[in-house]
DNA sequence: ACAACTTCTTGATCTAGGTCAATTTCCGGT
DNA sequence: ACCGGAAATTGACCTAGATCAAGAAGTTGT
């Protein structure tokens, strides 16, 4: 069976016999609804997970209680490969609505990596983004920098998926853009309030629509390459 | 030739003839001398790095001219890792010190780790320790738990590294110190002068010795699994 | 041994964004 | 349609840390 996320996906590159066999190893799972979890931290690893359809969010709990939101997952991004090393899962996942995954389990992906130079490429290209990606939020940057890349950030994530770059649902509170961007929640409101005031967006509760993505683009350009 | 930071690097797992077929595609390069660059952004993608000796910053440099340090790397610590995905470096990567890396050539460690699974998996579990890793430092949290994190991290690295973890010496500057945990300079001079006051250090210029290790775990525990 | 740098420290303000508090808006359940 | 609770917005204040400015302490070269 042929996924129409294979571009993005790990099949990226791998046709006839070798996608066979890496798609007779897949299992499905879900569909999770809003809040289920994927997996939680502690749970021991076992597969890497694709996201199919719908969206998710990783976090975890500090000491204090804090929940830190990690990251969102949209269909194609891959969930858990920060688990490989320690062999446990580090944060937990949950489902943001209603959402579904491809699972990949570990063992027998690293036994057909060996076989398939292409898989093994592949899998490497991805984690190196992903080791690229999450240091684009550490940073000194205002909350107007934080939040422009984060709406580019999502925008170029949809085109990439063949969604309008320029019009989207968020799937997540404003609670959790607030924890990812680490600001409070307020300030992603005013923030927000702001970017329409000064026509960059037209934002209705959660939908938003970018009116001026090249001044964004300028806004949050000193966080390097903001993506991909 | 046997390294003797084989257990932190890549070589862990392998004995015997994989350990040779790998030793035989490594490079040394070096020495390099303080400021000598090991790669800059933009320089074609070949090779992942592995410290041998010294210490290593990688940082990059936004639109603004500001520079931006994204980590320091010791002994037995790769470098070049999310380079694999987009073909070309990232970021830049100095030498603090005189230091020598070992060089392994992309195309032929992928071609022996599909023939090899514990280099592969060995490669998967430090790339994800990279994902992981990275996360850390993204996070509201204040000056006396970045600097309290940081001086805990050290110490674990250099304890795994046979060093001692209560009296190290620091091979970068305040002003990268500070880049790195994005503060001022001066708030990382301040945080060093109150935890002397308190007791919790001993500084001398770049010469430190932790007095009070439980409590500077216990300050920064917030942020999560310190470290490894 | 001195000058010219650079790095580090210390002190005095300033400000972005956090915190606290009060509404307003939305949504799901009965 | 109504109620209750969560989510989001808006306003008033308040702190952590940045910025500005000055000086001390190393370092390097001649």
């Amino acid at each position: 069976m042929t996924c129409s996320l294979q571009e993005l996906c790990l099949p990226r590159g791998l046709y006839g016999h070798d996608l066979e066999r890496l798609d007779a190893l897949v299992e499905r799972q879900g569909p999770h609804h809003e809040g289920d979890h994927l997996f939680r931290i502690g749970d021991k690893f076992g597969a890497i997970y694709a996201v199919r359809a719908g969206s998710y969010k990783s976090y975890t709990v500090d000491s204090e209680g804090r929940e830190h939101v990690l990251g969102f997952h949209l269909p194609g991004e891959l969930l858990g490969l920060d688990a490989i090393y320690p062999g446990h899962h580090v944060c937990n996942a949950l489902a943001l609505d209603t959402a579904t995954v491809c699972i990949l389990p570990y063992t027998q992906l690293s036994t057909l990596a060996s076989q398939i130079s292409g898989l093994f490429t592949q899998i490497m290209r991805l984690m190196s983004k992903d080791i690229s990606d999450t240091a684009t939020l550490a940073g000194d940057f205002t909350a107007e920098e934080r939040l422009a890349a984060f709406l580019v950030g999502l925008s170029e994530r949809f085109r990439l998926r063949g969604y309008s770059p320029n019009e989207f649902n968020l799937a997540m509170s404003r609670r959790d853009i607030a924890n990812y961007l680490r600001l409070a929640t307020e300030t992603v409101s005013r923030v927000f309030a702001r970017f329409e005031k000064d026509g960059l967006i037209a934002v209705d509760r959660r939908d938003v629509r970018l009116l001026n993505l090249p001044r964004l683009r300028t806004l949050c350009e000193s966080m390097g390459n903001p993506q991909h």
